[in-house]
DNA sequence: ACGTGCATGTTACTAACGGTAACTCGGAGT
DNA sequence: ACTCCGAGTTACCGTTAGTAACATGCACGT
């Protein structure tokens, strides 16, 4: 059996834990970022203080969630990441991964780019000087350590390679992030198309391509 | 048709739009995008409702003050888009224009692109479809057809140029936004460094570089 | 001169939200 | 039996977006 009798109360505190969150998960899916405390309470089935007390406030129950998504989004991008196979095709895949992602949850991809406000607490103003990207969406701050980490580890690009590195991980992860939420909302082309186009300009085909006819000469 | 008497009514509601617009203005370089309405109508001097008769809605004095400033940095891209050089010099001087722009005014940036809530009037249920990117950073959108627009006119990639012109055009404005938002936040590197970086990625240093010992052969 | 219409402005309110204090209830330990 | 403690509730606070109803001033037709 179950490891004795303690279940009762100390293994249903995590259980607990995990029940509320995926509640809020459900209301999140169908009502978008804008979910209340209210309305994720009732579809636990309960009252909003009880959140609070396993969640701090909104703001950590939010991160919470979006721990769970962002480690499941992150593991299937170490995996396209890491196989053995040749580099353009690595990156072919990474990028095929993340667009499938958000290809099969947007109301997941959407929450976890805007998890909403998080700063100032109500009563108490809080932090007036620029705290830019400290709050901002931290998938993106995770993916692209991410993949600055990995690039650092494979890539051979001479002196000041880690710098490089990281100024390339979230660059690159900003244009999957953006070419991405563009496609998504207007679909302009195959999935498959995205993925060789934005290959391409990694590879270099911006650079490589000719002047059109009245342009600056090269 | 005089335009000289009818000043006294009609100018003034144009010309009060525009004050409102310029407190509100103050108003949020001060505080944030978490500025209320009340504090945008004392700050110009008046009080809420005349906010709303005039705006709509938040979302509409939000669209309204980010049409502004989104048209200015705008207006300084396309310049440095459009300067007769060649095309790595004009790369790197729009990227150093956006990153100077939004070290410049932080809090407008932070503005810009977190245009907050704007959907789900409070009384009233709308969308609980997907609309991701709806509602998402507009800066951004037309950031990337502005760009997608010039690759198209200006580079010649062969046939399905202008598809490609917009997922390029989108993903370098992704890949600039999300360096130059880490980059505000961490200051890792000189801002001259970071525009090199970029454009050595988009020059496709990536797939030139060599692998380290142990990765997979090329 | 005088009311009419209209824009401008106000006060006072509603509904909803995030968050909290104070109370209640049921079960384990001694 | 009595106490302690965690889970849960009701009822509330402060703030916010948004609105209804009331006041005021200025041009206009008659």
């Amino acid at each position: 059996m179950d490891t004795t009798q303690r279940t009762g109360q100390q293994r249903s505190a995590d259980h607990r834990r995990r029940e509320l969150l995926e509640a809020a998960d459900r209301v999140v899916l169908r009502d978008g970022p804008h979910a209340s405390m209210n309305a994720i309470a009732a579809e636990a089935g309960i009252t909003k203080p009880i959140l609070y007390r396993h969640f701090g406030d909104k703001g950590g129950l939010y991160a919470a969630l979006a721990m769970r998504h962002t480690d499941a989004l992150l593991a299937s991008l170490r995996a396209a990441l890491d196989a053995p196979a040749e580099r353009r095709q690595r990156v072919e895949a990474t990028l095929d991964t993340y667009l499938a992602a958000i290809e099969a949850r947007p109301q997941v991809y959407r929450f976890l780019m805007h998890p909403a406000d998080g700063a100032a607490t109500p009563g108490d103003q809080a932090e007036q000087g620029f705290d830019v990207g400290k709050h901002s969406a931290p998938l993106l701050r995770r993916m692209g350590e991410e993949l600055a980490q990995v690039i650092e580890e494979r890539l051979d690009v001479g002196p000041g390679t880690q710098q490089l590195a990281r100024v390339w991980g979230h660059g690159i992860v900003g244009m999957m992030h953006a070419a991405g939420d563009w496609w998504l909302g207007e679909r302009p082309c195959t999935r498959a198309e995205l993925v060789g186009s934005l290959a391409d300009l990694l590879w270099g085909r911006l650079a490589a391509a000719g002047d059109k006819a009245g342009g600056p000469g090269f």
